[in-house]
DNA sequence: GCAAGGTC
């Protein structure tokens, strides 16, 4: 007699498959297997296709047999670089070595002539075959030919399905294995590249972060991301304020809803006030009234009593999946991880109903509703397994609180499920004055249905049927305009979480729960009371530092999209190598990129970990929100405003605030860059200085780029002439430091101290628009109320110089005088020139046309450093440009 | 120490 192995993905689904197939004959193996490993053997003698009688064994795994890991070498998390793990050697190994799955099948195939397969009918079990197929190839011979092994396709565990598949064998789908695998790999480079990344690039950078692991995963990462994603809509919520109408009428008083609900503009509302207070009553235009009906539940399935008992029970779904396997082993409920909420036709419902009779808890219910059962909603029938009912009756005493509260909560919704829908009527008054429109309702329960058993969804009281009768008119208590505001939405529920991954396809009925506790236990989210789910600081950080990245690395839309590569796969479509390689290689770039821009969640995780945060004083005031910024001096120094999550990169050096001085263009606070006194030295306002609002003004710029054309610290205004060194450069009018003055190249190191001690001192004929600063200047330089502006001999701005009236430097004493700074004999001796200290190199070689070093050369010019010193006279070598034609420049 | 998917 020949012999025949086969398979199932679980021991339960082996002794059901058994049973049915073999007609209750079949006998459990005794022997036991060395690794214990759960999985038992049942025999029976049966007819198998042309062979006649044949000696059926069936048998099951444990789900996978292997699963995929690196090879041993690409284990350390020190010695490899997180970026070969894209394109590392990978293996298959054990999924639990003790268990010894893979002898234990290849013992079981022993002697075996077929190989019948009925692992669940999905992708993964498909993979499943295969792996048992490779356990077993050098037991039965030829395991791969279509002539030995088979596959049962089967949608439900009933006599006639199964009995059916076993008729009709197919072939197991290489494609479908080869689309798991894909998704294997993919899975594993990715999500094992960028957690070892970001765990050893943020582990032990910050004191306050206790976090040993800081990981990443297709479908963790997105579902953290829900939970952030509320967050954030939390925090940028602006309540708006509205208004709506109160009015009572009627003796008993009523209080009606307005039609219009709210209206968001005061003005309008109290128009429709008076409007609504020139009548003294209201005419009732129609009493009506309808049936109307709440469903009663589909059959469950494992995601609804995983939002159930959250949502009801408080209890999360990684618990309640635990304590719903315990009652499943031990015989209380079916099996509880079935995407299906639809029953089998064939069914016994009143068998279930009889089990549940006898109990003290809700027997009366069972015995009501049987003597009126409702046939069930349809629903989805995913050829998995049957909705979770109930299987043996148990009373409150067998179990610990929990387990009692899921038991009985899976009771009393079978029941539901089988019971009437709930029935109510609505009574509606609609009312009506001048041209404003009122109703008021009232609901009345007719029938309490599956809420009879399902009591936490009971109808509430019933309400007293509106006093109206249509045509009549009521007098009119009291009508006033209520103000109120709209409120942020709440933290994600969890329920409403698992709502979300369902639909977005993050994760399986069975991973759900697990991608939940992951991100709990990561610490990246809290549960709180009513299972809300908040995210913590790491959580946040996280999910704004990818946004900030590579924005895709937490949207939900990333799974789905590599499903959809892999269904490709499965479907025969596409080449397995093609897409792994294709999807590899993106996700190989993106994690390049994310490598080389860590530091902007970085920047992230400094502002909320770093020690140096907290004492990070409160600097200069955001534009956006009006408060306080830190300021972060630990390099890369910076500004982060900590409401708007924002980080500003600042120049290397001293910054200070620079008075209360606004950028008129943003409103952030204005801060002043310096070296030192003989440094350069510039105001700048953060945002611009990393978001330039010009396009001729440099990222990374100070106010003397700005070409603002009336700000009163821009280039535009303090501008006073082209550089005395450089070919780009404008020297310009710096007042950061003053009582010390200096004019300092927008470009290059050069410097010019100047007018120390001045109470002020200002450019000639600035502050105009730009429209006739740049007509007059520029397109009509003769007119002569502007060439006063000038210097005649060098073309300079010219500038005002007050001292106070003991203070003066100039020779006679006087308080202001107006003039060049080049060329004025009055000013030379108050002006000296040099470069800027411990700042960057001017490149020496650089050709030049011979410096005008007009202070250097000018009399008393006072210590000239620097490359420039000493060298050509006042207007020695190249003249310098107009000045105008030079800012010119800037708006081409 | 990493992912996600099965199952206990």
């Amino acid at each position: 007699m020949k012999n025949v192995l086969m398979v199932a993905e679980k021991p339960s689904l082996a002794a059901s498959l058994a049973a049915i197939l073999s007609n209750g004959r079949c006998t459990a193996k005794r022997e036991r297997f060395a690794g214990n490993n759960g999985c038992s053997t049942h025999e029976w003698t049966g007819h198998f296709r042309n062979e006649g009688a044949v000696h059926f064994r069936m048998t099951s795994v444990c789900g996978h047999v292997m699963s995929l890991d690196f090879t041993s070498k690409y284990q350390s998390w020190d010695k490899v670089d997180p970026v070969e793990l894209f394109s590392c050697p990978t293996e298959k190994k054990e999924c639990s070595p003790k268990q010894q799955m893979r002898a234990f099948l290849a013992h079981e195939a022993r002697g075996c002539d077929y190989l019948v397969l009925w692992l669940d009918c999905d992708k993964e079990g498909e993979n499943i075959c295969y792996e048992v197929m490779d356990a077993v190839q050098h037991v039965i011979h030829n395991v791969y030919s279509h002539q030995v092994t088979y596959r049962a396709h089967f949608s439900a565990i009933t006599d006639k399905d199964i009995k059916g598949a076993m008729e009709s064998l197919g072939h197991p789908n290489e494609n479908e294995a080869k689309s798991v695998d894909a998704r294997q790999e993919l899975d594993l480079r990715i999500g094992c590249a960028f957690t070892r990344f970001q765990t050893k690039f943020f582990q032990g950078r910050y004191g306050d972060l206790d976090s040993s692991l800081i990981s990443y995963g297709p479908c963790q990462t997105p579902t953290l991301g829900f939970c952030v994603k509320r967050h954030d809509d939390i925090e940028t919520f602006k309540p708006e304020t509205f208004w709506y109408l109160q009015l009572t009428a009627g003796q008993p008083e009523v209080t009606l809803e307005w039609a219009r609900g709210r209206v968001f503009k005061k003005d309008i509302a109290i128009m429709l006030l008076n409007r609504v207070k020139e009548h003294k009553e209201a005419t009732v235009e129609s009493v009506s009234s309808k049936e109307s009906f709440k469903s009663k539940p589909q059959a469950l399935n494992t995601v609804e009593l995983m939002r159930i008992c959250s949502s009801g029970l408080g209890i999360g779904p990684f618990q309640a999946m635990q304590v719903a396997e315990r009652l499943y082993t031990q015989g209380y409920i079916s099996y509880p991880r079935t995407e299906t909420n639809q029953y089998p036709e064939n069914f016994d419902l009143h068998a279930v109903l009889r089990v549940l009779q006898p109990s003290s808890e809700f027997g009366d219910e069972a015995r009501a509703i049987a003597s009126d059962f409702q046939t069930p909603r349809k629903g989805k029938d995913a050829g998995d397994h049957p909705p979770i009912t109930p299987m043996k009756l148990a009373s409150r005493n067998d179990f610990d609180r929990d387990t009692w509260r899921v038991y009985d909560f899976i009771c009393r919704h079978f029941m539901g499920t089988v019971s009437r829908d709930l029935k109510y009527r609505t009574t509606t008054a609609k009312l009506r004055v001048g041209l404003e429109s009122f109703s008021c309702t009232a609901n009345v329960l007719l029938d309490a249905g599956f809420t009879k058993v399902m009591t936490w969804q009971a109808f509430g009281k019933d309400e007293p049927a509106p006093p109206f009768v249509q045509g009549s008119q009521v007098a009119i208590n009291e009508v006033r305009l209520a103000e109120s505001q709209t409120g942020p939405p709440d933290y994600l529920t969890e329920a409403e979480l698992i709502t979300l991954m369902e639909q977005h396809g993050i994760g399986t009925d069975a991973s759900i729960p697990v991608h939940i506790n992951n991100i709990c236990q990561r610490n990246y989210v809290r549960i709180e009371s009513g299972r809300k789910l908040i995210p913590t600081t790491l959580g946040i950080v996280l999910v704004h530092g990818y946004q900030k990245i590579d924005p895709e690395l937490v949207l939900p839309t990333m799974r789905s999209e590599v499903e959809r590569m892999l269904t490709l796969i499965a479907k025969g479509s596409a080449d397995f190598n093609d897409v792994r390689r294709h999807a590899t290689k993106i996700f190989k770039l993106k994690f390049m990129f994310f490598v080389q821009n860590i530091t902007s969640m970085d920047m992230l995780f400094e502002s909320s970990f770093s020690p140096l945060a907290e004492s990070g004083k409160a600097h200069s005031r955001c534009g956006k929100c009006r408060r306080y910024m830190k300021y972060i001096q630990t390099k890369p120094a910076r500004l982060y405003c900590s409401h708007c999550d924002e980080n500003y990169t600042l120049p290397n050096g001293n910054v200070k605030v620079y008075r209360e001085f606004k950028c008129p263009l943003d409103d952030f606070g204005l801060l002043a860059f310096s070296t030192g006194v003989k440094g350069r030295s510039y105001p700048f306002c953060p945002y611009c200085y990393n978001h330039p609002p010009f396009r001729d003004m440099p990222k990374f710029g100070g106010c003397n780029t700005c070409t603002h054309p009336t700000c009163p610290h821009s280039l535009n205004t303090l501008g006073i002439s082209t550089c005395v060194e450089c070919e780009t450069g404008v020297l310009v009018l710096d007042s950061t430091l003053s009582p010390s003055w200096k004019l300092g190249c927008n470009r290059c190191d050069v410097i010019i101290n100047c007018f120390k001690g001045a109470t002020k001192i200002s450019v000639e004929g600035k502050q105009c628009s730009i429209v006739s600063w740049f007509l007059l200047n520029l397109l009509t330089p003769s007119l002569s109320m502007h060439t006063e502006t000038k210097c005649n001999d060098c073309g300079a701005q010219l500038v005002n110089v007050v001292y106070k009236s003991d203070k003066s430097k100039f020779k006679d004493g006087s308080e202001e005088k107006t003039g060049c700074i080049f060329c004025s004999v009055e000013f030379s001796h108050l002006v000296e020139k040099h470069r800027a200290v411990a700042s960057r190199q001017v490149r020496s070689n650089a050709p030049r046309g011979g410096p005008n070093a007009a202070a250097a050369g000018g009399p008393g010019g006072g210590s000239a450093a620097g490359a420039g010193a000493g060298r050509g006279g006042r207007h020695g070598g190249r003249p310098p440009k107009d000045k105008m034609a030079q800012l010119a420049a800037y708006f081409v």
